[in-house]
DNA sequence: CCAATCATGTTAGGTCTTTGACAGGACTAA
DNA sequence: TTAGTCCTGTCAAAGACCTAACATGATTGG
């Protein structure tokens, strides 16, 4: 993965290392609003159940964020990591199915902190429609189109039932969305300058129970 | 990662391989419930998009699923992963915080299937205590410590507001929960022994962010 | 029966990633 | 000032992982 600086130059970046940035960004976001003005290496690797090294080896990708003998400062570690990031840049974006799963991402407010603003909830249910979750009101599914073209919505959430998910999918395509972050347990089918991440919440839960199940055999097992 | 296979023996599996056997059984079980009997590693890899011959590689780690000219069975294929994962062996659930996520989790029928049968829903709020969702009626968290020790709840889910959040991870590890799997945007802290795995939305939606924004810069990053 | 095709199992080699080690800067206390 | 401590930036070596390539087996059509 190629990454552009500041400088205009480009230079490579791992993709292990940019899969991690979001990890550093959640954690310093929180030691942010705990109060917490610097952070050494150690520190933050721990919290993330990796090594200082490494951590100061992603960061190094990037020029460093501090000098030698100075531990990070949050204050400007995060700003400088939201940019790399793209979160300075916000996504406006909709969710397109407002039962439950829907209301409860809608409810999070971290989203917006993490430069993803909520514009839009959508419906077929006339029951839905009209109520408000924190200011966004819940619209009729009919009006999503337009209102993805008027907007500029880049990113859509799809967590409709199963049976409805391609062929919502397919009005989100045509409605000019590049991004869907997939709730539904099934693929959908895109064109290829669409952007699918499928959240499949079980396959989380099936390696939370794999560790789980070999918590009585590490006796057995030690040595790995 | 260690892993003992059917015969008794022990042999070493990479832990990369090991992430990716939820995400060939999910893509399997899909598969299954169209009707599809065959699939070759090349289909399957290129669903999940990964070269075939690491599917056959991870396959490789244990015998092997099929012989040389013939595609794998799915329906062979499913129960083989389910007992290497661990599915065939239900691990009982609970979901604690019955607002919309949870709700929305509970509303999940694939994790019955994937062998995570929810036995309980809690909640402090009276408005909610009694409601079922799908047969299962939401209880006052008062009477959770009790249940969890009474039907030997392995695993609990974590979806109350973040300012309990660390106090009701505090009683489920006193109840007797090794595995929490934690829906809010914050970190608890348990003993060593209870391991926790942190669903950080924002991180997944970073990662889509991420690419989508690269999508106009094709041109200029070719090569990679 | 034979050739062509399609498929997996298996391995060695190359690539990517992680890790430990260390040079040197910054701060603190005496 | 100086010794001690803590910290980052940097790099090379070790380790983990992925991939292309191929041997071999099954199937199909003629």
């Amino acid at each position: 993965m190629r990454v552009v600086n500041t400088k205009g130059k480009k230079f490579r970046v791992p993709d292990a290392t940019i899969l991690r940035l979001p990890l550093y960004l959640d954690k310093l976001i929180l030691l942010q609003q705990a109060g917490v003005k610097e952070v050494s290496s150690r520190q933050l690797a721990t919290s993330l159940d990796i090594k200082a090294s490494q951590l100061r080896h992603d960061f190094h990708y990037f020029g460093g964020f501090s000098k030698p003998g100075r531990p990070y400062q949050v204050d400007k570690l995060v700003p400088a990591l939201e940019e790399i990031i793209g979160v300075d840049v916000p996504v406006p974006m909709i969710i397109v199915g407002a039962g439950h799963l829907g209301q409860g991402l809608a409810n999070y407010r971290n989203f917006e902190r993490l430069g993803f603003p909520l514009r839009g909830i959508f419906d077929v249910d006339p029951k839905l429609v009209g109520l408000e979750i924190r200011g966004v009101p819940i619209r009729p599914l009919s009006e999503m189109t337009a209102f993805v073209k008027e907007h500029g919505i880049k990113v859509g959430v799809l967590t409709v039932p199963v049976n409805v998910a391609q062929d919502v999918a397919n009005q989100m395509v045509a409605a000019g969305v590049v991004g869907i972050w997939n709730f539904t347990p099934t693929d959908i089918r895109t064109p290829p300058q669409v952007i699918v991440r499928n959240e499949r919440l079980a396959v989380g839960l099936m390696c939370l129970s794999f560790k789980t199940k070999r918590i009585g055999q590490t006796e057995e097992l030690r040595g790995d």
